[in-house]
DNA sequence: CGGCATTTTGATAACCATCAAGACGTGTGG
DNA sequence: CCACACGTCTTGATGGTTATCAAAATGCCG
């Protein structure tokens, strides 16, 4: 009942992924979770670990999902933020395939895989609304093969920032006219296959050309459409809306 | 209880996912499905479009998963074989974020959205193993940001082919020592995010050193060891065995 | 103020794309 | 059976994009 357990905000992201009734809200809202604090670039996850009794997901700060070739070159797969599941794929498999990491600061919440199972299965409304999650999660990876296999650094830069920009909005973290990238060019570089080197130089000529400003991490997009334009960017990979199919 | 009804082998692939009991499998045998042969490059869903009524899976031939930039460059984001999944995703979202295409002559299956969702729910671990094998999906979709971000010509190609062999092995599809790739090597290029021209001497740089055979489009992997190393590859990512955590 | 991570800039080289053209293979129709 | 057309594979030459190496400038935190 309480109007502002830490699952709250995690409630609204899926509640925009599927309808949920007020029981299912209040079984989500009722559901016991304990608060952890990380460092930035903390594991929360190590690639090959046993998967863990809790899952997570962020109450506040920024996370990436990465993994790294034999050579040790780092790739980053996806970011995370406040209300994202984290380690929800281990509800189900046994082996951690991937790293997970602190991007900035971080507060989650963790619960119990086996209380979010049987919430789950009990209301399938709650099982129907996580799965859609990772469903959309999915067809953001998609969107990251095309983008990091065949745009070139410009338009891979492009967007990302695109990207950032609409789930920062969702997520009701935008402050006037920009946001603030929690990256530092090098994990930017990271998460769309170039040296940091080359970000540094290809989003200087973003700025030069006035589609953005980037002052100290904070972002602003000075011009949408062109941006938009430079990176192929649509957004309808990201399902924002109308992304749950009524039920049959 | 007939013991060959087209759904055999999508039965087969999901009870590695998960435990499935006589009755779940009798369950999924007796849904009805209807049969559809296309052609292969024939479109099975496009972008754009709203999510179909039915769902389908793989009986034979390969399909293929590939999303375009504004420019037309395409890129293949997955590629699925025998007894895969292919619009799975639709159960819940509205809208295609991606084409599917046929690679070969391709006979699929077609069931009702609505019969395998009810299926799902009144028999959990039914919607367990069709949930597992997406979040296994996903996991592919992972290593090919990386495989296409962090890796160059040599090893990105080397680690496909390890990933189709074990994919293939797991399939049934292995014919002694080699299997038959499916792809152009221009499909293959847009796989792993190059140009035709550089998967055919970067193709041809490993077969001169001895670590694969190819010949007509039938590829045989003669140093196992050599290749999993150039390729960087584990099949971990694959989550083969053990996909499913234990029911708590 | 000093130390450290990050950003910035320059010079050079590697990798891969592009363009072009020929060879090979396969299916089709005369 | 041959001729032809078409897709795919192959090879060569050239250029562009991006990596690499190096070092200086900036910003940030203690």
């Amino acid at each position: 009942m309480s109007s502002s357990t830490p699952n709250e905000r995690m409630i609204e992201k899926l509640a925009r992924r599927a309808t949920l009734d007020p029981d299912d809200r209040a079984a989500l809202a009722e559901m016991p979770c304990t608060l952890r604090t990380l460092q930035a670039s903390a594991y929360l996850l190590r690639e090959g670990e046993p998967a863990r009794l809790n899952c997570s997901y962020i109450l506040s700060g920024f996370a990436f999902r990465q993994k790294l070739t034999a050579e040790g070159a780092r790739q980053i797969v996806s970011v995370h933020m406040p209300g994202d599941f984290l380690d929800f794929q281990h509800l189900f498999l046994r082996v951690a395939d991937h790293n997970v990491q602190a991007l900035t600061r971080l507060t989650i919440a963790e619960i119990s895989c086996e209380v979010l199972q049987e919430l789950a299965l009990a209301r399938p409304a709650i099982g129907r609304a996580i799965w859609i999650d990772g469903l959309i999660e999915a067809s953001i990876y998609r969107e990251w093969i095309l983008n990091v296999g065949r745009r070139d650094a410009r338009a891979r830069i492009a967007h990302i920032l695109c990207e950032f920009a609409v789930r920062m909005r969702a997520a009701g973290m935008v402050n006037d006219n920009g946001y603030e990238l929690p990256m530092t060019q090098e994990q930017l570089g990271d998460a769309v296959g170039l040296t940091s080197v080359h970000v540094n130089r290809t989003l200087k000529g973003l700025v030069a050309d006035g589609l953005v400003r980037f002052d100290r991490r904070n972002l602003s997009i000075l011009d949408w459409d062109g941006i938009r334009e430079v990176g192929g960017f649509s957004s309808m990979y990201l399902h924002l809306d109308q992304s749950s199919r009524p039920i049959p």
